[in-house]
DNA sequence: ATACAGCCTCCAGTAGATGGAGAGTCAAGG
DNA sequence: CCTTGACTCTCCATCTACTGGAGGCTGTAT
């Protein structure tokens, strides 16, 4: 029987380690001294500990070692278990590749410009939602004004309510634009038969997105911007963009506003 | 100004990080109600609620990120911060490419024999430390009783105490055995001129070592599985091997004691 | 007036330790 | 036998970045 001091020399593990796996019932003593708590471990639970280590190692909780050195476990559920494992942290791989590429990104703008971006590319989950919209083809893009005023008098004079901040969809770009207004409504709202406003379901999906705060005039550095980051990023663009008008109502609809905030989303799946 | 709930739905962040955000300070609402506790954002908050995800993204932590947005940190250090992050992330990645192939090691040896190993290789790190020495070329192991004998006559007439369980060196394998058996010393030891002890110490080294418990009589199990270990995981040998006696002083001696402990240690360098 | 959603604060918990305070224990030296 | 110093004990706090819940206001719609 040898002190913890002792063993945690032999096994190269820190005392307060021990201690916590004792706690924890990981790795109890061989004994305690009822009188003084003294913990008394024995040369024969090193294997233990060694397993512990191993398995630890492979990134597994103590949890789940504890779970497989108290149960005997079948074989079949271990495999079970480290394939699991396996396909874990080749996701995690992946993902630190994808870290390393963004990060060497930033680095790379940050040699060139000599300082931060004004715009940062998030990326994130949008949820399905039901919209309400009017679609053409405008010459160009300040003109979509008409198709706002459709789409809002249609849906005041079915006393239906936006949800959210309205948005357009692009679904071509310039010269021919062909541009989708859009104002969310709640879920599986419907509305009356109209030839130039429906309602739809619009699929969630994954975007790149960047915040465009500033005049709207200057908006296409926050496109170039979100663009570059995507294409050097290795997404790639899966459908029609959009532009999100984030503004308060109230404040709508000035061009020059140095105020403006809008939020521009492509939608994007790993390449 | 807008609640917290709208904030959180517009940037996709919830509440509860939002709250959370606030209370580092990393980012604190434009508006507080100083009756109703309320919070208020601004929608032009958004910008630098991006900054901070895309941040938080590329792997810094809270912390730094708010010190990078409180004081105008200049590029340069910026981008010594984001080379840093960028050799870590390798690191790590390498880290688990190894797990990965540790995890692919335990799973075939599953599948081979449909159960755990009994032996479980760790990789640890040992010290340098000083040492007691008699070296020679010994016919078959179990004869270096003669080589213990010269050792601890030697140090018993100079009073000398081992500091720590004694161990072999085998710097060479069968037939010709070079085995160095070794008394650990305190630091710097020194011991009066001997043609057959030498003190000298040990420079530390990684290692990968498996425990033994069992019968000296079938060690050389042990000795086999931690070699097929090391070849698979590519490791590379580096330096003699150590075979490291842990039960305790009295109980040292047989060849059948099947409760007999010990530790095997190969130095190695990551292939 | 009354729901009901939204918001508040405070507390607790996660994993796997790590650090420190304050007190008891053990072996050696004088 | 006393002291010193190394070990050990328990208990508590801390780290990261949140998450969950209780209990109690607030604001809006009907």
């Amino acid at each position: 029987m040898i002190r913890i001091g002792l063993f945690s020399k032999l096994s190269q593990v820190p005392v307060k380690t021990l201690r916590y796996y004792d706690e924890i019932g990981l790795l109890e003593p061989a004994e305690i001294d009822r009188f003084t708590s003294y913990r008394y471990y024995s040369i024969d639970q090193l294997p233990r500990l060694n397993r512990i280590l191993a398995l630890k190692d492979l990134g597994l909780s103590l949890d789940q070692i504890a779970r497989l050195l108290a149960e005997k476990v079948p074989a079949e559920q271990l495999r079970g278990m480290l394939r699991l494992k396996e396909v874990e942290i080749q996701q995690q791989m992946q993902q630190e590749q994808k870290k390393l590429t963004r990060v060497a990104t930033r680095l790379k703008q940050i040699e060139l410009e000599d300082k931060m971006s004004k715009y940062d590319v998030v990326i994130k989950e949008v949820e399905p939602q039901w919209i309400a919209s009017v679609r053409d083809v405008i010459p160009s893009y300040p003109e979509q004004g008409g198709l706002w005023r459709e789409l809002e008098t249609m849906l005041s004079q079915n006393q239906v309510k936006g949800t959210g901040p309205c948005f357009t969809l692009y679904h071509s770009d310039e010269p021919k634009i062909d541009a989708e207004v859009c104002e969310p409504l709640t879920e599986g709202g419907s509305l009356p038969p109209h030839p130039r406003v429906q309602a739809r379901e619009l699929p969630g999906t994954e975007v790149a997105a960047v915040i465009h705060h500033g005049a709207f005039t200057s908006i296409s550095e926050a496109y170039e911007a979100l663009v570059k980051w995507i294409e050097t990023n290795g997404y790639q663009f899966n459908g029609p963009c959009r532009e999100i008008y984030l503004q308060l109502p109230a404040k709508i609809g000035d061009q020059n506003d140095p105020d403006t905030v809008t939020e521009i989303q492509f939608p994007v799946v790993k390449a």
